[in-house]
RNA sequence: GGAGAGGUGGCAGAGUGGUCGAAUGCGCUCGACUUGAAAUCGAGUGUACCGAAAGGUACCGUGGGUUCGAAUCCCACCCUCUCCGCCA
C-alpha cells in the first residue's frame, strides 16, 4: 500500500511515477475524499472532545451531590443528545470514506524504484548477465522435457487430469524422487546461505493475502475454500511475510530470513492455451521460497544477495541462465524493483523464468503493518519485504530433464544431486 | 461435532457504569548508591490519527446497541484453552 501522506505532499510525483508501469491513474478523487475524510474527522473530534467534557461534568456534579434529576444535569444530558444526534450523522459518512480510501489505496500498485529501467512491455526488460553458455545446448535431438518424461514413465499428466483436470500433474518413481531431492537440496543450500527454514500453513487467510498484495485485485488467481475464509497459497511468500503480520520487531530482530518449501497453488485464469503441456504452468507446483523482512537501510544490499541466493542453486545444478531486470511496464503488482532468473529450456530454445526475486520496500509491510524500531528512538518504521523463489522446483525438473539430455536418451543426474538421489542417470 | 472457560498494555494480572489509556507486580530504559556487579532507591516506559504548536481523538478480541457517560451492561460474530467424540 502507498503512504496517503506520501501522496497528500507530493501528487505529481507519485502520479508520474505510477504511470510509468502503464495505465492511468488519477488520484485526484482520491485525494478529494481524503480531503473531506480529514475535514470530518476534525469536526467529529471536536463534537467528541465536547461530549467527553459533559460525560464527565455529569459523573463529578452527581458525585459532589447534585440532584441527578435536577436541571442543571437534565441541560448537560439535552446537550449531550444534541452532540450524539450530530455524530450519529457525520460518524457514518467518516467511516465510509475512511472505508473508500481504504479500498482505493489497495488497488494501487507499488512505485517503481528509481533504479528500475523504464519500459512499457517484457520486450524492455533488460538483460543483466548470462551464466553457464558452456552448458547451453541446441534443440538437436532434444526431447521437449514432457516427452522425455513420459517416455522415461517418471510422470503422468493424463491420468492426473481424471483425479483433478487439466495442468496436474503425478510423478512417479523416480520422478517423485527427484523432485524431492531438489526441494531437499535447495533448501539445504539455503539453510547453508543463512535462511531459518518454516514450513507454514498453505492454507491463508483474506487478511494474509490482502497483506501481500494477491487480494483484492487478484481474487481470480487463488483457489478458495468455498466454507472458509481461506485460500490456497499461490505462493509461501504469503504464509511467510504473514507470519509477522501486526508485528513491531525490535531492530535487533532484523534481518529476518525465511525459505520454505511448499506447494503452491495458481487458477491460471485467462492463460488458456499457454504452456498446456509439460510442467510449466500447472495449477499445482512444488517451490522453494525466500523471504527476507530487513531494516530499509540495508534492503538495497539484501536484494542482491537474495537474487544470488537465487542464482546460486542454478549454478550448482550447472543450469545455463539469465538475469533480467524486469522493467516498469513488467514490475509486479507489489514490487519495486524485481529480478527474474530465466533457465535455458533447449527444446524451445528460450529462457523461461524460473525464479522472480522482488524488492517491495515498505509496501507489504505497510498492509501487513510490519514494523521495528530503532533502540532508543521513539515512533515505529514500517519494515521492508523482500521475496524471491529459489527455486520453482517443477520447472527445474524440466531444465534438467532438457539440458541434461545424453545422446543416448538417457537424462544424466546433476552432480549436486547425486548423493541425494542415490543414482547417476534417470 | 458436544460441553465448559476465557480474550485487558512486552508478560503476569486487577478492574463489573463516571475523573480508566487503565491499579499492582515483573520486564525494559535512564539516573543514584557501588571498585564492579547484585540488591536497593528514584524517574520514565503502548499504538495510531488530526494539528504549526498547545492540544485533541480513537483503541481493553471484532462489529453493532443501551446511556449524558461503557474495559465494565445488551446482541451478534471471531479466536484461544480444557474435557468428550472423531481423526492423520
Amino acid at each position: 500500500m502507498l503512504d496517503i501522506k506520501q501522496i497528500r505532499a507530493n501528487p505529481v510525483a507519485v502520479q508520474e511515477k505510477l504511470s510509468l508501469r502503464g495505465g492511468d491513474y488519477d488520484l485526484q478523487p482520491l485525494l478529494r475524499l481524503d480531503q473531506r475524510q480529514r475535514d470530518l474527522e476534525t469536526r467529529r473530534s471536536q463534537l467528541q472532545s465536547r461530549s467527553n467534557t459533559i460525560g464527565k461534568a455529569v459523573g463529578q456534579k452527581i458525585k459532589s451531590g447534585s440532584d441527578p434529576q435536577g436541571p442543571e444535569i437534565a441541560a448537560l444530558r439535552t446537550e449531550g443528545n444534541d452532540l450524539k444526534t450530530q455524530l450519529a450523522e457525520l460518524d457514518p459518512e467518516e467511516k465510509a470514506l475512511k472505508l473508500e480510501i481504504q479500498n482505493i489505496l489497495l488497488t494501487l500498485p507499488n512505485l517503481p524504484s528509481d533504479t528500475t529501467p523504464q519500459g512499457k512491455t517484457e520486450t524492455e526488460n533488460v538483460e543483466i548477465h548470462r551464466w553457464g553458455d558452456a552448458h547451453k545446448r541446441g534443440p538437436e535431438g532434444i526431447l521437449p522435457h514432457w516427452e522425455m518424461g513420459e517416455k522415461l514413465g517418471i510422470f503422468n499428466f493424463e491420468r492426473s487430469a481424471k483425479v483433478a483436470q487439466s495442468r496436474f500433474v503425478t510423478l512417479l518413481g523416480a520422478g517423485a524422487a527427484l523432485e524431492r531431492a531438489l526441494i531437499s537440496f535447495m533448501l539445504d543450500q539455503q539453510i547453508a546461505a543463512g535462511y531459518i527454514e518454516a514450513l507454514p500453513p498453505i492454507l491463508v487467510n483474506s487478511d494474509s493475502l490482502t497483506a501481500t498484495g494477491q487480494l483484492p485485485k487478484f481474487a481470480e488467481e487463488s483457489f478458495k475454500c468455498a466454507d472458509d475464509d481461506l485460500w490456497l497459497t499461490p505462493t509461501a511468500e504469503v504464509p511467510l511475510v504473514n507470519l509477522y503480520r501486526d508485528e513491531i520487531l525490535e531492530s535487533d530482530a532484523l534481518p529476518i530470513y525465511h525459505c520454505a518449501y511448499t506447494p503452491c497453488f495458481r487458477r491460471e485464469a485467462g492463460s488458456y492455451g499457454r504452456d498446456t503441456r509439460g510442467l510449466i504452468r500447472l495449477h499445482q507446483f512444488n517451490k522453494v521460497e525466500l523471504i527476507k523482512i530487513v531494516n530499509p537501510e540495508t534492503s538495497e544490499a539484501e536484494h542482491e544477495t537474495l537474487r544470488q541466493n537465487a542464482e546460486a542453486i542454478l549454478q550448482a545444478l550447472e543450469l545455463p541462465y539469465r538475469v533480467i531486470e524486469l522493467c516498469t511496464g513488467d514490475l509486479g503488482f507489489g514490487a519495486a524493483k524485481c529480478y527474474d532468473l530465466e533457465v535455458w529450456l533447449p527444446s524451445a530454445e528460450t529462457y523461461r523464468e524460473i525464479s522472480s526475486c522482488s524488492n517491495c520496500y515498505d509496501f507489504q509491510a505497510r498492509r501487513a503493518n510490519i514494523r521495528y524500531r530503532e533502540a532508543g528512538t521513539k515512533g515505529t518504521q514500517f519494515a521492508h519485504t523482500l521475496n524471491g523463489s529459489g527455486l520453482a522446483v517443477g520447472r527445474t525438473m524440466a531444465a534438467i530433464l532438457e539440458n541434461y539430455q545424453a545422446a543416448n536418451g538417457a537424462v544424466k543426474i546433476p552432480t549436486v544431486l547425486q548423493p541425494y538421489l542415490r543414482r547417476e542417470v534417470l
